[in-house]
DNA sequence: ATTCAACCGTACCGTACGTTACGGTTCGGC
DNA sequence: GCCGAACCGTAACGTACGGTACGGTTGAAT
């Protein structure tokens, strides 16, 4: 496979079997046990993705292609729209880095990223956090175009939303904390870290009143 | 070593030949690298380490111990000394999480915690982001009881902090993105979180003004 | 001077894994 | 029905590493 071809339906089941090893196996997973799951011969998998990178490389863009939540439209833009929207992206974010095949994917991501070359370690980054930023700049563009939001550096903003919604839970996670986030908290948090936002960078009338 | 016990300084040297291998090799750190570094013999690092996991365990506890940054009083606490202690703080965690010997541990925790027993991940938290919210957290009720600070939930209210002082830096880094601190970037990092960490948590006379 | 414990350097063992090679099988095209 | 490509299953190779064993050396205590 090159690096921009769609995998095929058998290499996808192949890619499915990756990411399983990898929530059950974390970091040790063998090129034997991806053949004997997937069951296919190990030569395949040396013809289809090169070597052991080459196979976790596409498996990490393959398991991104699979989680681009819904886009955000920035028609009938009004505050609790914006809010609305705000509100899901963060939700889908932190059930995204909570999700056990997202931090399998991390986890090696991040132990392999030492030495150069780190490949592994660049792809994550840019399906994941940078994807996700370039996704949501023109929502909060939008925002301030119809004066809603008010803030120079849409990046510098982005990370501030970022570090609101995510806190300390990510780094967490990585490091093998037994968190469960059930569907209300997450909804809860983001909400919380909407609000937060909004405190921050709302427009001025109607003063949110964080803390708890 | 128990695990309670003061490496002697022979003991330490080992420990700092681990930290400098750890930044040169990352997770391929092997003890006969470890052994040739710190000239000492494979027999006396298992004598002494028990085995790989109690070396890395060791070399965590070691590195923690070194990074423990000044205490922060409660006397005479106005306004701009609780700003200065909370702006030291977040300089100070900013530049610990973006050291090379931090990022190491941290990659090999991470990439050791996919399967139990996760020792080092949960040492890491222990002595990471656990220890500096039990240092921080009298600070900010501190705060409270003088009535600079509005919150109710402590634990909540410093999650809230971290995660405006991390945003992303810690992920990237942890990724293998190179961003370069320098120390008057920390410190203007660490007053722009203070700064929206008062606009969420501040008492109201005063409306901070965020957004750059 | 002798003893003894700690330690160094090195050789060694078992194992596990990435990668390659090969014989057998399936299957679409002719 | 035949051919060739793709693929499966397995065996094999080379290497690298964690862990152990052992002889030689130092140095302090007696």
């Amino acid at each position: 496979m090159s690096a921009e071809a769609i995998p095929s339906e058998r290499q996808q089941a192949v890619l499915d079997a990756v990411l399983e090893l990898l929530v059950e196996k974390g970091d040790a997973l063998t090129m034997t046990a991806v053949a004997r799951r997937a069951s296919c011969s190990k030569e395949t998998l040396y013809k289809w993705f090169g070597d052991r990178d080459g196979l976790l490389s596409e498996t990490v863009r393959w398991q991104a292609s699979q989680v681009r939540a819904g886009n955000f439209d920035a028609q009938h833009l009004d505050s609790s729209a914006l809010r609305d929207s705000l509100r899901d992206f963060a939700a889908n974010w932190l059930s995204v880095i909570s999700s056990r095949t997202s931090l399998a994917l991390n986890r090696v991501a991040i132990g392999g990223a030492g030495s150069p070359p780190n490949t592994l370690g660049a792809i994550v980054l840019a399906n994941g956090r940078f994807a996700i930023g370039e996704r949501l700049k023109p929502v909060l563009e939008a925002g301030r175009a119809v004066g809603l939001l008010h803030f120079d550096d849409t990046e510098e903003t982005f990370r501030t939303l970022f570090g609101l919604v995510a806190r300390d839970v990510q780094v967490r996670l990585l490091l093998g904390e037994a968190i469960e986030l059930k569907p209300d908290e997450i909804l809860a948090d983001a909400q919380r870290a909407v609000t937060q936002f909004f405190a921050l960078y709302g427009a001025r009338e109607n003063p949110a009143k964080p803390g708890h």
